[in-house]
DNA sequence: TTTTATTTTTAGACAAATCTAAATCACTAA
DNA sequence: TTAGTGATTTAGATTTGTCTAAAAATAAAA
């Protein structure tokens, strides 16, 4: 069985996500900002990953995940993301402070911590980012885009792509702070003429017809 | 500010409970045996302690620990003991599972993760091993000593002392399975005769007359 | 196609934490 | 009081993850 070092470990889960699951190849100096660590360092930590097999790297070429890499990002993934529901369901922190503790949190070795921890959250499928968790065996769970105005009062979702995508309707979201990828939240809905109310990123209140709002799709 | 490393916080912790709180001298070996490495290991480490003025340090003569190694030690327990409250309280782990786990999550070094997972589990008093969790500024609180009979039913505490201590009952002691350092918890209490039915070392279970109830001290 | 610029790797160093083997110190027992 | 035993320290090696500086490979531009 490979075993890998917390560091080994760190670079795999930033090698997944700049890889974009698996799909494209990852150069050194990609790795290297995103660790924040200098290429030097990144050359011979992808030398030992090769050697490990979880990914395959090709000198002055850079890498690509392989399927063996792919699971285990995903474990170390699913220990994430199962820390940063407990950090903000339970321990109340916010979006933006989970992600360093969930991190060294995900460090922690035990396999039967992470199982009773899922358990005593109930089985969590997405992360407070929307980011789905991974289950024991790496499926992850894809979820439906809705348009914005089917939402519920008070759900979160990620806006992940327009229907309509005409220069002037994203000029419209561009001057109110919508953007794909915006963290958003239902304020409030006016029932009589279908206007909804939306939090941006946690801090901007946007108010949008329902023209508008059946026109964004949400990651929910 | 004093910072110190995993692998340094980890002896500090052995050295304090070696040195029963700072009121003993401590040696090399004594060290070596309960971090299970080797004492010239130790050595180094203790040197580097000592320049961290954690501990007064006088080669092949042992050493104390600081008032200042205190403070810190006793941080590095505080954190310990709350995470296993809460593996014991919320994940449902069991006394003899918790204790690799918890040095594993004490490490994690986000202060207000400490204190939301205090605030959280409700500013505990005692661990599951009914020590005692100091506060943020070291301070702990020490418990007094009850006799069995005045426990509140589902109490749980630690057998300290017995008023009577004649052969006889000491004999009797052993006979049923308890001892000094035993971990009770009330199962049952008999009015009118004032007996109780109490599980020892959350297996054995006991029954007791008021008389024997009587005479066992307990720390709550 | 040759030169230049960028990216990546190698080489060598360092800090932390460990080990083994050898040397040194302190106490004890003749 | 001196030799021996056990505890402790030093010396030197190893692993892991990082760095800087320099060399080498690739990519881009003239």
């Amino acid at each position: 069985m490979i075993t890998l070092t917390f560091a080994e470990e760190n670079y795999l889960k930033a090698i997944y996500h700049l890889s974009d699951g698996g799909k494209k190849g990852v150069s050194t100096n990609d790795v290297s900002a995103e660790m924040k660590t200098k290429p030097a360092s990144v050359s011979d930590m992808l030398r030992k990953l090769g050697e490990k097999d979880v990914i395959e790297y090709r000198k002055y070429y850079g890498l690509h995940i392989t399927e063996e890499g792919k699971k285990l990002a995903l474990q170390t993934i699913r220990k994430h993301r199962l820390w940063e529901v407990f950090l903000v369901e339970k321990l109340k922190f916010s979006w933006d402070e989970v992600d360093e503790v969930a991190d060294d949190l995900s460090h922690v070795k035990s396999q039967v911590l992470i199982q009773r921890l899922d358990e005593y959250l109930g089985f969590p499928k997405f992360d407070p980012h929307g980011d789905p968790i991974p289950d024991e065996y790496g499926d992850v769970r894809t979820r439906p885009r809705l348009p914005i105005n089917d939402l519920d009062l008070g759900s979160i979702g990620q806006i992940v792509a327009v229907k309509d995508s005409s220069p002037a309707f994203l000029r419209y979201l561009d001057k109110v702070g919508a953007y794909i990828g915006a963290r958003i939240k239902v304020m409030d809905k006016t029932e009589f003429d279908g206007s909804v109310e939306i939090l941006v990123d946690n801090k901007k209140s946007i108010f949008m017809s329902k023209d508008v709002a059946g026109n964004i799709l949400v990651m929910v």
